[in-house]
RNA sequence: GGAGAGGUGUCUGAGUGGUCGAAAGAGCACGCCUGGAAAGUGUGUAUACUUCAAAAGGGUAUCGAGGGUUCGAAUCCCUCCCUCUCCGCCA
């Protein structure tokens, strides 16, 4: 959520800023400067009707302890039309107020001066591409054939347990999985991010605080009888240890790690690119949050980046590094870079990290401050991204790594595994 | 799930209708004292909105959340949330 204070004072950056994104109401900017007026003057009004009738209360009080019984009475009578107007003003600061909110919570984040302009994925921009596509034999396999061939990984079975998008990991499949969380949260703690375990259901105010809610319900999966989310990421339960909190200035950057599995309905998907691994209603990932200071996000944008591109080295996968256009990021990103990796079977490109700074549009909902060096409280930035997310990356190990013999562990990964082989 | 107790500032904790944004203590910050430290001592120490060019200052709201009673609510009433104790159930 935008701070009114920066629309109000910006409002001609807002607007333009606003276009990188594609913003298809910018009227509403100007619907919210003028709601805010209304609401401080309203508010202004009210504090001043509260103030006489305040006073008039504790003269009142003064009265019946002097025994001056007649002229509190006096007093009493006059009080009547504050209390009225106290209410009557109280009622339109609430709904000037909810109308503000509601169109305040309809505009996006401005997204950051290095953005580019575009509308689809295909306008992203190509920052760098590392590593050489391999070269698979005439007869290379997708990864649900090598799931299959290998024993690895049971669709069907999932599907009979649960639904579509539930698979259930076997033998050497499930101790790839765990292998790979041990290394990625090994990896993270060396980077500095200390490892959180975290609830895989959150409230209605977590859901808000990361800006789930309102808008995204459709997307998390709903436990009706407690009123809880299934988590569609650990940024939710991580950043949100976070809400309501005023930092000390040295206490940033705050680093968290964590594990959790992901719950998403992925509704409207359909097609060969939810074939396999390619998208999954409950799939592992290790996320990294971190709390940082205004000066400092950018920098803490780039190490992120820069840690998620070590571990994509470190196992030996191509990949390349999106910086998203203003149509194709989300709604609460300032600057988002996607980290996508090349699966040689199926010859494209696939997801497998996404590293955003939200500035302070996340810490204003969540009301995360700081102090900073005059002492006062300010918003602190958040970040985070995924350290990365399981299944495409199994995808694309098994793809990319097929051999006569059968597939190659990555070297790194060979302690965590204890086999150098599935075969 | 049932019964009871309770939720006050960074913490402990007082406050059962007015003088309470809130005693006292601890902690923390700054100063005095000291060769240095401890002890002692003095001062300060919530958040948000708003007013003001800014600072200073002022106003309003907030004692788990929301509503109500009252001229006036931390204090009384209602609803919800949470914590603790006991019972029940259970990894």
């Amino acid at each position: 959520m935008l701070q009114v204070s920066y629309i109000r004072d910006n409002r001609e950056q807002v607007l333009e800023r606003l276009a990188v994104k594609n913003f298809k109401q910018p009227e509403l900017v100007d619907e919210v400067i003028a709601l805010d007026n209304e609401r401080r003057s309203t508010q202004t009004t009210l504090d001043n009707t509260s103030a006489e009738a305040n006073t008039a209360a504790k003269q009142i009080g003064e009265l019946m302890r002097t025994g001056k019984k007649d002229e509190a009475e006096g007093l009493k009578a006059k009080t009547g039309a504050w209390k009225e107007d106290i209410k009557k003003l109280g009622e339109q600061l609430s709904a000037i107020e909810e109308d503000l909110y509601q169109k305040l919570v309809l505009l996006p984040n401005l997204p950051h001066s290095s953005v580019p302009k575009g509308l689809t994925p295909e306008e992203n921009e190509v920052v760098l591409q590392n590593g050489a596509k391999p070269e698979l034999p005439e007869n290379a396999l997708p990864h649900w054939e090598l799931a299959a061939k290998y024993n690895l990984i049971d669709f069907e079975l999932g599907v009979k347990i649960t639904g579509a998008g539930f698979p259930v990991y076997k033998n050497k499949g499930a101790k790839l999985q765990r292998a790979l969380i041990n290394y990625f949260i090994d990896e993270a703690e060396k980077a500095g991010y200390s490892e959180v375990s975290v609830p895989l259901m959150v409230n209605e105010a977590s859901g808000f605080g990361t800006g789930q809610l309102p808008d995204k319900e459709g997307q998390m999966y709903y436990v009706t009888e407690d009123k809880l989310f299934l988590i569609p990421t650990a940024e939710v339960p991580i950043t949100n240890m976070y809400r309501d909190v005023i930092l000390k200035g040295e206490d940033l950057p705050m680093k968290n790690c964590g594990h959790t599995p992901c719950f998403r309905r992925e509704a409207g998907s359909y097609g060969a690119h939810v074939r396999g691994l390619n998208r999954l209603h409950q799939f592992d990932k290790i996320e990294i949050v971190q709390v940082a200071h205004p000066d400092k996000s950018y920098e803490t944008l780039e190490q992120m980046s820069l840690h998620v591109q070590g571990l994509l080295q470190n196992l030996g996968l191509p990949y390349r590094v999106l910086r998203l256009c203003g149509g194709d990021m989300g709604f609460a990103s300032a600057l988002t870079y996607d980290m996508e990796t090349w699966s040689a079977a199926q010859q494209r490109w696939l997801e497998v990290s996404s590293v955003s700074n939200f500035e302070s549009f996340q810490s204003n909902r969540l009301k995360l401050r700081f102090r900073n060096a005059e002492g006062k409280t300010q918003l602190a930035h958040t970040l985070n991204g995924s350290a990365l997310a399981l299944p495409r990356i199994v995808a694309t190990l098994l793809e990319n790594n097929q051999t006569e013999r059968g597939i190659k562990i990555p070297e790194v990964l060979v302690p965590y595994t204890k086999f150098e082989w599935i075969d």
